[in-house]
DNA sequence: AACTATTTATAAGA
DNA sequence: TTCTTATAAATAGTT
């Protein structure tokens, strides 16, 4: 990125390329750090030369979860029988199990096996996942919809209610009239007849409409 | 880094601290990816954000940089004997809090966790899952390529020898006729002519056309 | 999600 | 490997 553009794609001259590695190994293990720091977050970062050599940073305290694997695997070998450490020496061994199985599972979900497989073996995984990307797709889309069905239920209710104040307005505004026309040769109520009619104007019905529901129709749509 | 320099500390502000986060993994990311190509190394960068969330990326199969990684960790073993059950037991512990968070990792991974998450999580899940089809469909178009192309070498060579013996089969056959010819005078050696032709024509050379190699070639779009 | 002024990373050369 | 420096890339703060 510097004195020139390079194209991304590996290094042919091995001295060149053996230079960026240490430069950009570098600067990875930076980011990484400050990333960590940064964001309050947990990074590990592995790197393998193409020489074979391992470079790590682990921002945690504790060293990666296969390194503490491995640090109790060490252990394993090297306790002396006591009864309390035989007790978390089992433990230990479980664990171990539980975590062998894990990895293997985790790989092999992860899909980032693929060396050794054959064609067929590929097929199968394919639809395995196309399987679980259906699901989550079915889940997503009831989800939505449930959200969609719980809106439309209180916009119905709401719909509801309006009407049945829409009536009641109705109705205390022919009172009102009928009150009007019988106290005209009476009392003058000119003035509560002004704040009955106020009343009625802040309650006139917000009427919710066909076009507003197909709006939230529509939005299913969108998925 | 921009618009003002930043001290490199946890940022107080959660919202800005989300969003720098999200910046910075895709830039870190990106670099991973970039040391990878650029040095052919093995890079495997491990997030996880403060509120748990497991971000990954590896250059090349999870299986191998393992492997790798412990037989690295193997061969620089000490062997510093410690019977400290004391030493077990927070192990055991520590282990044990590492593969309760790999579990939840793993559940999530499988997709069998679908309760309890957001739209935004299952859109998450849904792209992970989509490049993983990616990188099998990739795979497996791969190997069928490779496979054909093998079988394209081995046909023209075929093809190869084919001509050769063609052409090595006219030059008998003319030498077969000048013989003939010279010895129409002299002896008789009908039975050997008869004998020649016969095996001139179980020679004949299997011709590869182009249009066998089209089909070959179409076989790869079926991908 | 964009933009952009700056900072940072780094390719090439020594 | 390490330093230098011109330039490419990343990104902090802003919109």
């Amino acid at each position: 990125m510097a004195r020139g553009k390079i194209a991304i794609r590996r290094i042919e001259n091995p001295a060149s390329r053996q230079v960026t590695f240490s430069k950009r190994k570098s600067g990875l293990i930076k980011k990484a750090k400050e990333l960590a720091i940064l964001c309050d977050a947990e990074v590990l970062v592995t790197i393998f030369s193409s020489t074979g050599r391992l470079y790590e940073y682990s921002s945690s305290s504790m060293k990666s979860i296969f390194d503490r694997y491995n640090e109790e695997k060490e252990h394993h070998q090297l306790l002396t029988p006591s009864s309390e450490a035989r007790l978390w020496q089992t433990e230990a061994e479980r664990l171990r199990q539980q975590m062998d199985h894990l990895q293997e599972n985790y790989r092999r979900l992860k899909g980032e096996e693929l060396s050794g497989m054959r064609i067929s073996d590929l097929d199968a995984l394919e639809n395995q996942l196309e399987m679980r990307l259906k699901n989550i797709r079915t889940k997503k889309e009831k989800m939505l919809t449930d959200e969609i069905e719980e809106l439309n239920q209180k916009r119905a209710l709401i719909h509801h209610e309006n009407i049945e104040l829409s009536k009641k307005i109705t109705l205390v505004q022919h009172e009102n009239r009928q009150l009007l026309k019988k106290g005209y040769g009476a009392i003058d109520i000119r003035k509560e007849e002004g704040s009955f009619s106020g009343q009625a104007n802040s309650c006139v019905p917000v009427h919710v409409n066909r076009s507003e529901e197909d709006e939230i129709r529509l939005g299913l749509q969108l998925q």
